[in-house]
DNA sequence: AACTGTGAAATTATTCACAGCT
DNA sequence: AGCTGTGAATAATTTCACAGTT
C-alpha cells in the first residue's frame, strides 16, 4: 500500500500530543483530532495504514500507540547522528535538547575550520572533514544534518554518500544531488520566511 | 483561483535557480525543471497561475520572471522581521546570513533572560520581553521568529498576536494556537528527524 | 452506545497532450 | 519549429458515511 508522506508526518504530530497525556487509558480518534488539529477521519485512516489498533466503542490505547507509532517512525532505537559545519547553526543543533527524547543523539561533528578542530563542544569534539569516512563507517552512523555554507554543500553530501550516509538533513539553501537510495530533506529557512511573506502579502490585499 | 499551497513553494526554488542564471536572456520552462527537479508541465501551470509571463517559443524573460516571482511572493519589498528567544538556535538565527539577500531583516530581538538584555549581537540591541509590543507596533512588525522553550511559546505567539504579528515562523515544538487569520509556519528540528528515520527504517527493511 | 476500520465519493494536485502564438 | 498556456485525464489525498465490533 501506498502511505502518503504527509501522513508520516502527522504520525510524528499524534505522538507528540500522546506525550502530554496519561497513559494507563485510551484515546479516541476524535480526542487526537481534537489536539492536533486534524480530522478524526484523517487520524483513522493513518493508523490503519499500519494495522488495526483501536478497539471499537473505546479507542486507542495509549501506551500501546505511543510505542506503536515510535516503532513506525523507527524512533523506538537510538539514532546516532553525524553533524558537519560547525557554524552559528551548527553551534546551535549541537546544544539542541530536543533531539535527544526523540533518540537523536549527535554522536560527531566536522568542520574544516583549524581553529574549531580538537575543541569540545557539548562533549562532542570537532573533527577535521577528513576524518569524516572512517569516523562514519566505524560508527556505523546512517543519518547526517549538513549545515555548511551553500557553495561547499554538494561537495559534503557527496563525501557523506561515499561513507554510507543514507539519510541527510540540509539546511544549506541548495538541492543537493543524491543517488535515488539516499533520501534528503531540505529545511531552507530563507524560503520559509519567503512562505510566510506571500501569505502576509495576500492577507494585506485581501484588506 | 485556488492556489496549491506546494506551488508557492516551488516558486520559490524557481527563483533561487534564476539567481544563478545570467539575467539578459531567456529560460524555458523545461530549463527550469531541468535545474529544479519538477517537470516542466508542473513550470508552466505555477507560473500560469498569477498570469501569463512566457513567449512561445522562446521561453520566459530572465529578469522580468525574477522580479515577477519577487512580486508575488512578496520579496521586492524589505520585511523586518523581529526575534523572540535569543538563546542558540536564536543567536544562530540573528547571525544567519541567509535572510538579507531575500529581503528579510531581523530588526529586533528579544528574551527574558536579565543577563542577555541590554547586550547587542550582530548590530541588534536585544530587549525585554515586557518591550515587544511597544516596539513592534512602533516598528510596525508583521513576521516574527519564535526561537523560545515550547513551555513559554503559546505564552509568547499570544503576545505577538496581540502586538499585530500575523506571520510566525515557529521553532518550538508545539503548534501554537492563534486567531485564523494569522499565518503560522511550524518547523520542529526533531520532527525532521523523525521523518527520516522512517525512511531509513524502512529502506533498511527492504534490504 | 460508542468508536473503529474502510470502501466509496469528493476534492485537490499533477501530468498529459495539443491548439495556438512568435 | 519551438515553447507556452491550458483544458482534459489521471493520480493522490482527504473526507464521508456506515457496517461491524466491543
Amino acid at each position: 500500500m501506498k502511505i502518503p508522506l504527509a501522513a508520516i508526518h502527522r504520525l510524528s504530530l499524534y505522538y507528540r500530543t500522546l506525550l502530554g497525556v496519561r497513559d494507563d487509558d485510551f484515546i479516541s480518534s476524535d480526542e487526537i483530532a481534537k489536539r492536533t488539529g486534524f480530522t478524526a477521519a484523517q487520524v483513522r485512516k493513518d493508523l490503519a495504514y499500519f494495522g488495526q489498533f483501536g478497539i471499537p466503542s473505546k479507542g486507542y490505547r495509549i501506551d500501546e500507540l505511543k510505542r506503536t507509532i515510535s516503532k513506525i517512525l523507527g524512533t523506538d532505537k537510538a539514532w546516532d547522528v553525524a553533524l558537519i559545519g560547525v557554524g552559528n547553526l551548527g553551534m546551535a543543533l549541537l546544544a539542541y535538547k530536543g533531539f535527544e527524547p526523540q533518540g537523536f543523539k549527535i554522536k560527531c561533528a566536522f568542520d574544516n575550520d583549524l581553529r574549531k578542530i580538537g575543541r569540545a563542544l557539548e562533549g562532542v569534539v570537532i573533527q577535521d572533514i577528513s576524518e569524516l569516512k572512517p569516523t562514519l563507517k566505524k560508527e556505523k552512523i546512517r543519518i547526517a544534518i549538513v549545515t555548511v555554507r551553500s557553495d561547499s554543500a554538494q561537495e559534503v553530501v557527496d563525501m557523506l554518500v561515499k561513507a554510507g550516509v543514507t539519510a541527510i538533513l540540509n539546511f544549506a539553501p541548495i538541492r543537493p544531488r543524491v543517488p535515488k537510495d539516499v533520501d534528503v530533506l531540505n529545511i531552507d529557512l530563507a524560503i520559509e520566511l519567503e512562505r510566510l511573506a506571500y501569505f502576509l502579502t495576500r492577507s494585506e490585499k485581501r484588506r
